[in-house]
RNA sequence: GUCCCCGUCGUCUAGAGGCCCAGGACGCUGGCCUUUCAAGCCGGUAACACGGGUUCGAAUCCCGUCGGGGACACCA
């Protein structure tokens, strides 16, 4: 029996949590939880001009609005903790001293802005900056140096050969001892750079297989090298596809503002949909579209994951927002929407139309900011702002003379129920020989503004008694 | 530039040699329904990058070309 599944997400906290990375960190989550594996979440802190207390909130954040659960990682300490690389720091001094006591990595002088020097020259010739191996042979410091201020760098094996791996994505990928060179393991303040930290943790967390994204199938290579230098056997790797923007190119933090899961929610996407979209990208089960996650628990498995990136496509997303949005229990949505009508002011919480509200709205919305947007303006406010175009047409003229007559008929009426008020225009129109519509648009019209509402007899509910009459006399005596 | 990966409708994808003159979904679009807008239902649009092989037969296998992306840091 193999061992049991362990896999990991391994974010570095400087930033929000990306959406590539959270669909990585969902991919990785549903096969531990399908298979009875472990998911682990581990903190690559070790970029101390960019790492943030904050950024580490706000990926913890983000994982728990998807409802991303890990099984170890922070706030879940298991026997492999600590989970933050910074926190690790002398397991990897303890290594790095290993590798360079069996010459296997040795301690390096260059300056950060000889190597730059260099490296731009390299690349002016149009060539690949390689390091050239300055200090791989030297023994003691430089004059007026000490260890202390050296970095450690990895040394690759002398002559020739070559490095492979077979990717569960991508199958077997090969790459030539000279297209590496001798890479920095540890910093001189004795943080690790990420090959480095990357690979001890993996192995010392007992990860059996690392699921990232295929921008890394690059560094796949000297983190083999290292295995392979330490004598550890190396964890099975699967690189997932990329998501790329609209612009084709990889999805950015700086280039693209939908990378950011956060900005999702405040546009009042929800989890499900989210979740839904980005699992379809490089995945996908029959002719199944609209998919829970519980639907994802069953069916998910990283061997059917694709190999071509995949770009962003907002208007699916938010099909997709709609189609959640309908399918979740109207409780489930008022509760969700609350939020956003909060943000407009309105305190909208045991209302007693919140569910009428989202029941009609929700079949014209994308999104609950939209279904907050057109609830405030039209259910949570005393009068309307008249839409010219619309009062010109359904306001004026033979119009006005029907909306008289529903007034009067309106005033009249002992039940204020969506049946009895669909009967008022029923009758209004059959009373006066013209179609429901030249009856139901003045008052629509009257009602919110503008042409476009649910059903009439919802509608006036939902704006209520007296509120709709103070409107339809306003529009009658507009001008 | 070098190395790595990828290449089916505009986009997400199904397709693991004959079931494919290529299926589904978003979008766009025609119609139905209808008191508006939606939703829903029915229909349409549109793709195997190109060129060589292999094979009785290729979207599926091989080679080349072209195209796209990614990586080339004391970032991860």
């Amino acid at each position: 029996m193999p061992p049991a599944l362990r896999v990991r997400f391994a974010p570095s906290p400087t930033g929000y949590l990306h959406i590539g990375g959270a669909r990585t960190a969902l991919m990785n989550f549903l096969q531990a939880r399908r298979q009875g594996g472990t998911f682990v979440l581990r903190m690559e802190d070790t970029d101390q001009g960019r790492s943030t207390p904050e950024s580490v909130q706000a990926i913890l954040d983000g994982l728990n609005w998807l409802g991303i659960d890990w099984d170890e990682g922070p706030g879940k300490e298991g026997p492999y903790a600590p989970y933050f690389q910074m926190q690790r720091l002398d397991t990897y001094r303890k290594h790095a001293d290993q590798l360079i006591a069996e010459g296997k990595a040795y301690r390096c002088y260059c300056t950060k802005e000889d190597l730059d020097a260099q490296r731009q020259v390299a690349e002016k010739a149009g060539g690949a900056f390689k390091y050239p191996g300055t200090c791989r042979e030297r023994t003691e410091p430089p004059a007026g140096r000490n260890a202390a201020d050296a970095v450690i760098r990895f040394k690759m094996p002398a002559g020739d050969g070559s490095v492979s791996f077979t990717d569960k994505a991508l199958g077997t990928i090969t790459k030539t001892h000279s297209d590496l060179d001798d890479w920095v393991m540890m910093r001189a303040d004795g943080i690790p750079v990420y090959n480095f930290g990357c690979v001890i943790d993996d192995h010392l967390m007992d990860i059996t297989l690392v699921a990232r994204g295929q921008e890394h199938v690059n560094s796949t290579f000297p983190q083999l090298m290292l295995y392979q230098a330490l004598g550890w056997t190396p964890p099975d790797f699967a690189h997932l596809p990329l998501i790329l923007g609209p612009d084709r190119e990889k999805l950015s933090k700086r280039k693209h503002p939908e990378a950011d899961v956060m900005v999702h929610k405040r546009n009042g996407v929800m989890p499900e949909a989210l979740l839904n979209f980005v699992i379809r990208l490089g995945w996908s089960h029959g002719n199944d579209e609209v998919i829970s996650r519980e639907q994802m628990l069953e069916w998910f498995d990283f061997s059917d994951v694709g190999t071509t990136s995949g770009v962003w496509n907002p208007e699916k997303l938010l099909w997709l927002n709609q189609q959640w949005m309908k399918q979740l229990p109207v409780e489930t949505v008022v509760e969700r929407l609350l939020p956003f009508l909060e943000a407009k002011g309105i305190q909208a919480k045991g209302d007693p139309r919140l569910e009428t509200l989202v029941r009609t709205l929700r079949e014209r919305s994308n999104t609950l900011e939209d279904i907050a947007t057109t609830a405030a303006n039209v259910y949570f406010r005393s009068g309307i702002t008249l839409d010219e175009k619309a009062a010109t047409k359904h306001l004026s003229g033979e119009s006005l003379n029907l909306l008289r007559k529903v007034r009067e008929t309106l005033a009249a009426l002992p039940e204020w129920s969506v049946e009895a008020l669909d009967g008022v225009v029923k009758q209004v129109s059959e009373a006066s020989s013209v179609g429901m519509g030249k009856v139901a648009q003045p008052i629509r019209v009257a009602l919110t503004g503008n042409t476009t509402s649910p059903g009439i007899g919802e509608t006036l509910v939902l704006v209520g008694r007296d509120e709709s009459l103070l409107r339809i006399d306003a529009a009658l005596t507009r001008g």
